[in-house]
RNA sequence: GGCGAUGUAGCUCAGCUGGUUAGAGCGCACGGCUCAUAUCCGUGGUGUCCGGGGUUCAAGUCCCUGCAUCGCCA
């Protein structure tokens, strides 16, 4: 069998972040998984670099698009093998085969008729990169951008989308499994139920430069989805080539589910006016919120997967993102949840679990494992449910619940644990008469770790590989491995050598991860020099503002520091009595400050200034002079009442 | 405003077509073991299964209604 995966191609308008990885790092375990069912795979990602954003942003920076764009994909490009994901195709609707793909397909389309010239009149809001409607509108501005839409009138080509509407219901109702989860599938009938407008995909080349002209109207570029969707199509080697037929009927994207609409309901289409089969299976899943807050670029959480990978190793970044989201829902990121995941099932259950049995299996026999003799009922119970394991682990896998595949191997490693108490190896040592069941046990113990590893294969990767050369597996042997011929219970043969190594996952405290600050999180580029990817980087998110405690503080007195020409000391109620020193005193005489109110930073650390311990800060900004100006109330407030 | 989803232990959630004392993981408390990464194993408890009404011999599970949260559409 044969399988093509793809992620969305992704804007270069934002460096990649979570979002990004989670989708890309689905894509990838999900490709190593039908690999490890010897099944052909064909795993695409890549970058979307065409439309005003792109353009506004290079010419900001100074740059041609095409230059600009080439940076942020490069940024992408590099990402992945960072999180041990390993794309088959890395497309770029840059690429000249994608050019000159999506040219036929607009001629092609053009040609049967279903692409007509209209004209179109609204309002268009330019960080939207498209027209809004009156209802869209608060106060006349854009709920997204807060800027105000321009009237614009102008001709346009359309996709006569609308044709397609009662073909492409039908096709969803009879293939339940043609979008998936349901509720995204329901979203999609739901949204069909209304008679469907037909697709604007140009945009005059007065507007927008940036983009692919089309081939039977020089004045116009198309715009967004017939171009980026058709990199399904250009990735392998549409219209003719072998891995075009062989790839296309098995295709199935994985989406997030802000761009559902497009995936679900104009791809179809223009794959049913092209006269292709619809794509096999769209899989959607929800977003992550961070720290209890929704992840979106405008309020400027993102985390960055570099980061995290920094903080928390690749294992168990893809573990927790896999084993944390049941796949079609939101889920919460944060550092506490990463690290009680990787402190309570990698390193307590699953690490200690394999340090304990390799250890026993060096001290008791030697380092090599043993033959097994006579089962008994519990050593059966531990081979059958490793073995039934394995089935339901893939069961859950194909249908893209990988909590539950994780789930279904935790309960192996926990039956395992409990399996080691209930047969005590370290009695049976001491005693040389029970050295057959000892060696039962021990062999038992190496073959369910072998098959948990072999499992853990598609998500943890490195981990995997770990346990299998701890087993005596090589690298060149292990790769050869699958579920089929290798999910199977009884493979190790007795007598090889095991080998001892690291732990496999450290305990984490929840000092890892406090690391990550907006400072950090600016990207290097290769060269070394730092790209403003976006507009958030240097913005704070909001519970980093939380973590400023601000406070109206009130002077009750103020004197000059001896030996100094800027600091005065202050006292300020706020409410409770403090100490503060301040650097004004050129600007301000300390009689005149008696009685103010000011902005404290409440909770900085102190700080020793000429002899005299600060406990906080008290805000003031410059005028256009250069003069330092204190920060006031426009009205009086209480002392010590919080400001935010 | 229309459609839909969700609301179960302190937290995150599982509970298929209604059927015996409502479950798991984490956290918490106590006990046991010592091979192991102060790890593992065992025991324990709490739940008005969102509120109200109804159908049924029987409802967390079906119907109606109210509330709350969320999503899509307008």
């Amino acid at each position: 069998m044969s399988l093509y995966i793809t992620t969305p191609i992704y804007y270069v308008n934002a460096q990649p972040h979570l979002g990004h990885a989670y989708t890309t790092i689905v894509a990838d375990t999900y490709s190593r998984f039908r690999r490890l069912c010897k099944e052909d795979v064909r795993f695409q990602t890549g970058t979307d670099e065409h439309g005003d954003k792109i353009a506004e942003a290079a010419a900001a920076a100074g740059i041609p698009p095409k230059e600009y764009a080439d940076r942020i994909s490069r940024l992408f490009q590099e990402a992945w093998p960072l999180l041990n994901i390993e794309p088959d195709t890395f497309i770029r609707t840059t690429d000249a085969h994608h050019v000159k793909t999506v040219q036929e397909i607009l001629q092609k389309v053009h040609d049967k008729g279903d692409i007509y010239l209209g004209s179109y009149s609204g309002l268009y809001c330019r960080g939207c990169e498209r027209f809004l409607t009156d209802k869209e509108l608060v106060d006349g501005h854009c709920p997204d951008h807060q800027a105000l839409p321009q009237p614009i009138s102008e001709s346009n080509y359309f996709f006569r989308m609308s044709k397609y509407q009662e073909w492409l219901i039908d096709h969803i109702e009879k293939n339940p499994d043609f979008i998936t989860p349901e509720r995204y599938k329901n979203e999609v009938l739901s949204f069909l139920s209304e008679p469907l407008e037909d697709l604007c995909i140009s945009r005059p080349k007065s507007r927008l430069d940036w983009g692919i002209p089309l081939p039977f109207d020089a004045g116009f570029v198309t715009y967004v989805w017939f171009d980026a969707l058709i990199n399904y199509l250009s990735g392998i080697g549409y219209p003719d080539g072998e891995e075009f037929n062989h790839y296309w009927s098995v295709a199935e994207h994985i989406i997030a589910k802000d761009i559902l609409k497009p995936h679900a309901i104009y791809w179809p289409t223009m794959l049913r006016a092209l006269g292709l089969a619809p794509y096999k299976r769209l899989h959607v899943h929800g977003y992550w919120n961070i720290n209890e807050a929704k992840m979106s670029k405008s309020i400027g959480n993102v985390v960055r997967p570099e980061t995290l990978r920094q903080d928390f190793g690749v294992d168990t970044l893809r573990y927790f993102l896999l084993r944390e989201m049941s796949f079609g829902l939101d889920a919460s990121f944060s550092d506490e949840t990463i690290i009680a995941r990787q402190n309570s099932d990698l390193a307590n259950d699953l690490g200690n679990l394999f340090s304990r049995s390799l250890t026993m299996i060096n001290k008791f026999a030697k380092g090599t494992v043993p033959a097994p003799a006579d089962l008994e009922p519990q050593d059966r119970a531990l081979a059958e449910a490793a073995t039934s394991m394995v089935a339901a682990y893939s069961a859950h896998m194909k249908s893209f619940a990988f909590h539950r595949a994780l789930q279904e191997a935790w309960s192996v490693i926990s039956l395992a644990n409990k399996y080691i108490v209930t047969s005590e190896p370290w009695v049976l040592a001491k005693d040389p008469a029970k050295t057959p069941r000892l060696n039962t046990v021990l062999y038992h113990l190496a073959e369910t770790l072998r098959l948990i590893g072999l499992v853990l294969l598609p998500v943890m990767p490195e981990t995997s590989m770990k346990m299998a050369a701890a087993l005596g597996i090589t690298p060149e042997v292990f790769r050869k491995h699958n579920l089929i011929d290798h999910g199977i219970w009884g493979l190790t043969e007795p007598g090889v050598k095991i080998q001892l190594g690291a732990s496999l996952f450290p305990r984490l405290d929840k000092k890892n991860g406090q690391n990550r600050s907006p400072q950090k999180q600016k990207v290097q580029a290769v060269s070394g020099e730092s790209i403003e990817a976006e507009s958030d980087i240097g913005l704070i998110s909001f519970d980093d503002f939380r973590k400023l405690d601000l406070r109206v503080a009130e002077i009750t007195a103020a004197e000059k520091i001896d030996k100094s020409d800027r600091l005065l000391k202050l006292t300020v109620m706020a409410p409770e009595e403090r100490t503060v020193v301040a650097g004004i005193a050129e600007y301000y005489e300390p009689e005149e400050l008696v009685g103010r109110q000011v902005i404290m930073v409440a909770n900085l650390k102190p700080a020793k200034l000429m002899g005299v311990t600060s406990h906080g800060m008290i805000l003031a900004a410059r005028d256009e002079k250069g003069r330092l100006t204190l920060s006031s109330l426009a009205a009086g407030a209480m002392p010590g009442s919080k400001v935010s």
